[in-house]
DNA sequence: AGCGGTCAAGTTGAT
DNA sequence: ATCAACTTGACCGCT
């Protein structure tokens, strides 16, 4: 019932994904630069594969990919088309192998796009810069089948309905493919389940919903309530939610941070009996996921 | 092999 | 003013 998704790396399996500094790269010759590049991307293409094969063999049934996959791809110097790299066309071939591999695996793949990516911004420079980041992430989800692209709401700037309204004309301008697979996730500091459900309503937007950052950011609305209003923005896909507990507990100066586990404790009994994804986000990653399965028994 | 400085990007709030 | 936090320390030049 409950499907577990491990975030982005490994703690005790060596499988490790590459990337590269702009710095570096860019005191590189042209091929040189192309060479490195293309090395990357062929190695995390492998690097996904054994991902792959090692959550279906961990009881693990999502993966979320790391933005990096493409290391620097939309950067704005060095940025590259990875079919123009030397064996580019077998690695995109890579990635869609890694598509079929998970799709006879079961396993469902996630994309998160880092905090630089806002499209509440005011500055129409960081919208655009955001928008050709989603596009490039929607392109590496269409090949490996990745569903969900999960953004959060970005910033306020002082004027919340104003920010969101941004947002909202900013989705008119993704492409289909990009759009298909948007989420918005609450935060733990500026948009809470009360101020995003409305508007994921509202666009047709599935609601990722964080519950570790709900309690950081509480909004009057219990966790059985906000449960329930996630599960009905995903209409017939399966619901994705995070998971994660405070590093130096709930009592801790700082809640935000993540521990190395999940407490059992901060996992909310609504979800035990739900058709859900939880994404865990502990530190001590698989490891993590493997007590997790202990303490709930799946 | 190991060490330390450095790394594309935005926004918020605690110190 | 600085800094940590955010899905994640890893890369690179030097010794």
């Amino acid at each position: 019932m409950i499907r577990l998704g491990l975030c982005c790396k490994f703690n005790e399996e060596p499988i490790k994904f590459r990337t590269a500094t702009a710095t570096h790269l860019l005191t590189l010759t042209p091929a040189a630069r192309a060479e490195k590049l293309a090395g990357i991307c062929r190695d995390n293409a492998a690097a996904l594969r054994a991902a792959l094969d090692f959550c279906s063999a961990n009881g693990i049934g999502s993966f979320r990919v790391n933005s990096q996959l493409l290391p620097l791809k939309t950067h704005p110097r060095a940025g590259y088309d990875l079919k123009a790299l030397p064996g580019g066309t077998a690695t995109v071939s890579a990635f869609k192998a890694c598509g079929r591999r998970a799709k006879s695996l079961g396993l469902r793949l996630t994309f998160h796009p880092d905090q630089f990516v806002l499209l509440s911004s005011p500055a129409a420079g960081v919208t655009n810069a955001s928008l050709l980041e989603l596009e490039y992430q929607a392109e590496a989800a269409e090949w490996t089948g990745a569903d969900v692209i999960n953004i959060h709401g970005g910033g306020a700037y002082g004027d919340k309905p104003a920010a969101l309204r941004r947002l909202a004309a900013a989705l008119k301008r993704l492409s289909r493919r990009a759009r298909a697979r948007l989420a918005l996730e609450n935060d733990d500091r500026t948009y809470s389940p009360a101020d995003l459900l409305p508007f994921c309503r509202e666009h047709a937007l599935p609601f990722v919903y964080d519950v570790h950052h709900h309690r950081c950011l509480p909004d009057g609305l219990t966790v059985e309530e906000a449960t329930r209003q996630a599960l009905a923005t995903w209409g017939a896909r399966e619901p994705l939610f995070h998971l994660s507990s405070p590093r130096d507990g709930w009592k801790g100066s700082d809640p935000r941070p993540h521990h190395d586990y999940i407490d059992i404790k901060d996992f909310p009994a609504c979800w035990r009996k739900l058709s859900i994804t939880i994404e865990v986000e502990a530190k001590a990653k698989e490891t993590a996921i493997a007590r997790l399965r202990k303490d709930l028994s799946i």
